[in-house]
DNA sequence: TACGGTGATGAGACCAAGTCCCATCACAGG
DNA sequence: CCTGTGATGGGACTTGGTCTCATCACCGTA
């Protein structure tokens, strides 16, 4: 399989994150991405169906994990169990040594409207993958979709949480503590 | 202020949704669209920031219905009687008379990831703005945040009833049993 | 060692989105 | 009738993204 460096595609997307934070998003050119990982921009297309994929490749990985966790649990787990196994199961992104790294990618993503765009684009994908795994476990349409909407909630306030400078726990944890932290919250609206 | 032909901007709004109709979004261009409205691309460009944002503008209508709404409650009201003033107060845009065209924006939009993308952007942006509102009335921040997401559920849920080809009723109408059901939902979650 | 197949790459033409600048034109008021 | 102002037109320019074709590195095989 591999030749040449082997390493195409990981070249590009670690300039590209350099590139943004030297120059910002949009300061940094397709073109000139692909010159510093040692390729053309036509290699860049190649491998990046777009500018902004360079940043969220390996996403699937995320909405895989809540996916199975979902399927995994045993018959009969209530949602909010279901929804603790998923966060658990998609924690494993979020270590020490990829810290600085996500810190990063953050930061550039949040510094730029397009790249909000497109997670949220991904965020809405996991959300949907998971309403349509609660479902297939006999859930309730909405029942699922509201759990679903809470696990998108929960993990993203853990993620804030995680990404805090001052921060030193674990993201299952936080995770764990915002989904029931959110769960209670949700019965308390009347 | 106005002169020559006063609505320039509504003019390439009606003609962007003609061409997509037509040839889809990917198909037409920002010229042609200047073209059928009169105009030229360079208007076109000064009128809107982007080809997608032609099918946004007057959202910020819809953002501000729902957070002057949060706002007028009388204080003390529980975060579910606020929901469902904001909805009541959103349902502005979806009268008979509009339906034809919100469908066929609608349809423009799920057709192409793009616009899918921007209309995420949009919904995260007003989900956003209400949570601000009710955390401004002392709700709790993280019960705000359910609080608006799950009014983001029930209005695209609301939503997609409404725009369903056999649909008669009311958006407002769909919009209560929609929070109600959702807010019931979120209450069977262990 | 020579050879052909395969897959990744490079080069460059090409189109459309979006920016920018400057000229122009319609209207208002004096 | 003249002049200022704001909306427009035109066109040059950069960049994202597509596409095609040639090239090159490596493989297995003779």
């Amino acid at each position: 399989m591999a030749r040449w460096e082997p390493n195409a595609r990981e070249r590009l997307a670690a300039s590209a994150l350099d590139l943004f934070v030297e120059r910002g998003y949009e300061g940094t050119t397709a073109a000139e991405i692909a010159t510093r990982a040692g390729l053309a921009k036509s290699t860049f297309f190649r491998h990046f169906t777009d500018k902004r994929e360079v940043l969220f490749s390996g996403g699937e990985l995320l909405s895989d994990a809540f996916v199975t966790a979902i399927e995994k649990c045993p018959p009969g787990t209530t949602p909010l169990g279901v929804l603790h196994a998923a966060l658990e199961a998609a924690s494993f992104p979020f270590n020490p040594d990829r810290r600085d790294w996500v810190v990063k990618r953050q930061t550039v993503i949040a510094a730029n409207t397009e790249l909000l765009e497109r997670e949220l684009l991904k965020q809405a994908a996991i959300t949907e993958a998971m309403t349509t795994a609660l479902q297939k476990r006999g859930l309730d349409p909405r029942v699922a979709a509201v759990t679903a909407e809470l696990g998108n909630l929960a993990f993203r306030a853990a993620f804030t949480r995680w990404t805090a400078p001052t921060n030193t726990r674990d993201f299952a944890d936080l995770a764990h503590e915002e989904l029931t932290a959110s769960a209670k919250a949700a019965t308390t609206l009347t």
